[in-house]
DNA sequence: GGAGGGCCTTGACCCACGTCAAGAAGCGCA
DNA sequence: TGCGCTTCTTGACGTGGGTCAAGGCCCTCC
């Protein structure tokens, strides 16, 4: 069903049921598999990608063709803005992480939709701008902190669970992606984690999960300098 | 006069002059002289500060106090987008740079003039997407890139002057903003500078002049790895 | 004109972190 | 159940660039 991309999706959620259902006839579905991408740098396309189910992760590439990680979008978040709005090709690139049903938007239809609907582009402004400054809280970070101190910022920030009393995390990636998230490689990342757990901030369980054993501590680690 | 506010503000120049009229009710100008600021991180406001005439800068503070200079704004260009679409409190600093004249537009104000003007939304997203692309172009070079290659790639981004047939470029800050920028020290920035210079991409001018003597090796060097 | 205070540059030092390499451990697939 | 992949961890090593310090330059303001 083309409605459920529009649905449930916070972009459109302002909209009375007959707007989400004229939206939903200018959404055109795209169906991804594993490992398929979405668009490519210097696509020659203008359009918003929007997930409606799934995980697309968008990265730009560096000259010597490391992945750069930006973020994992999961249903009702949307890449793309760039192309869109500058009228510019993109520079990064959005492949799926697992099977993935996506909502494309031509530039036109999207901008008439915006005029129509103004609220839609103020959704989109919160989006974008809350992306923006958590790029420069991150560039503010590689500069000015160590990867413990990242580390411990990162794992605070993540939704967090009870077992036994202790706060638990689950990291969302791949220890490699969320390296790769604090702009590290999995190395140093593995090093940072190992010392973090020698020094008993937290404990490291099986797999993704890792225990935050004092959180006070780290929340000064990742305050300090 | 307030109207001198709104025209010639690229976000607001779709409108109508009866429009821009109106617009004009709703600025409230603001006058700061060197070195004052207009927003602090944690200030409770929630207002989009449009530069008339004057220049700002935008930047976080570190832990350790470390200024981290993420832009300067002329005439036309705007800053705490953030508060108004977010609602969250700002988390950079805007000082002014000389004599400043600003115009400040109120949250509810703001969000009005949107719903009535859409156009404005497209306009205000055009600039926010291109600073988020700016943004992670920035973070990607901090990491893939060193500081020789990130500065020749700002130098080939300044506009160019043609002097005696060699293109000149006068760096728009002072040389130790202009390290902030490329997310480095002042004298990491002036060694790599020198470093050029001895090789003989670049001679060094006067003041803040910067001739680009072998502007295909320069490039290539933006581009390596 | 002299003094003070920015900036800018250069030198010497050092350390966090990226790189390379080698195992270990986990996981899909036959 | 075993094979081969990728991911993760740990070790050893080298280095880019941050930090500290000192000297020169330029500008402003008495």
């Amino acid at each position: 069903m083309a409605d459920t991309c529009v649905a449930r999706v916070p972009v459109f959620s302002g909209l009375s049921a007959a707007d989400q259902q004229r939206v939903a006839g200018l959404a055109r579905p795209k169906l991804l598999s594993t490992g398929e991408t979405a668009y490519s740098a210097d696509d020659e396309v203008s359009q918003l990608v929007v997930v409606h189910t799934g995980h697309l992760k968008i990265f730009r590439l560096a000259a010597d063709g490391t992945e750069h990680l930006f973020r994992v979008l999961g249903p009702g978040e949307f890449a793309g803005e760039t192309t869109v709005f500058t009228g510019q090709r993109p520079l990064d690139f959005a492949v799926s992480l697992d099977e993935c049903q996506l909502c494309v938007f031509r530039h036109d239809d999207l901008e008439a939709l915006i005029r129509q609907h103004p609220e839609i582009g103020l959704r989109m402004l919160a989006t974008v701008v809350e992306r923006l400054s958590q790029t420069e809280h991150r560039l503010n970070s590689l500069t000015s902190r160590d990867v413990e101190s990242r580390l411990a910022d990162y794992l605070l920030s993540l939704p967090t669970a009870r077992h036994d009393r202790v706060a638990t995390v689950t990291l969302p990636l791949a220890k490699k992606d969320v390296a790769a998230m604090l702009d590290t490689t999995p190395e140093s990342f593995s090093r940072a984690l190992s010392r973090l757990a020698a020094r008993g901030l937290i404990a490291i369980g099986a797999g993704r999960s890792v225990s935050i054993t004092q959180p006070v501590a780290l929340q000064s680690l990742a305050e300090a300098e």
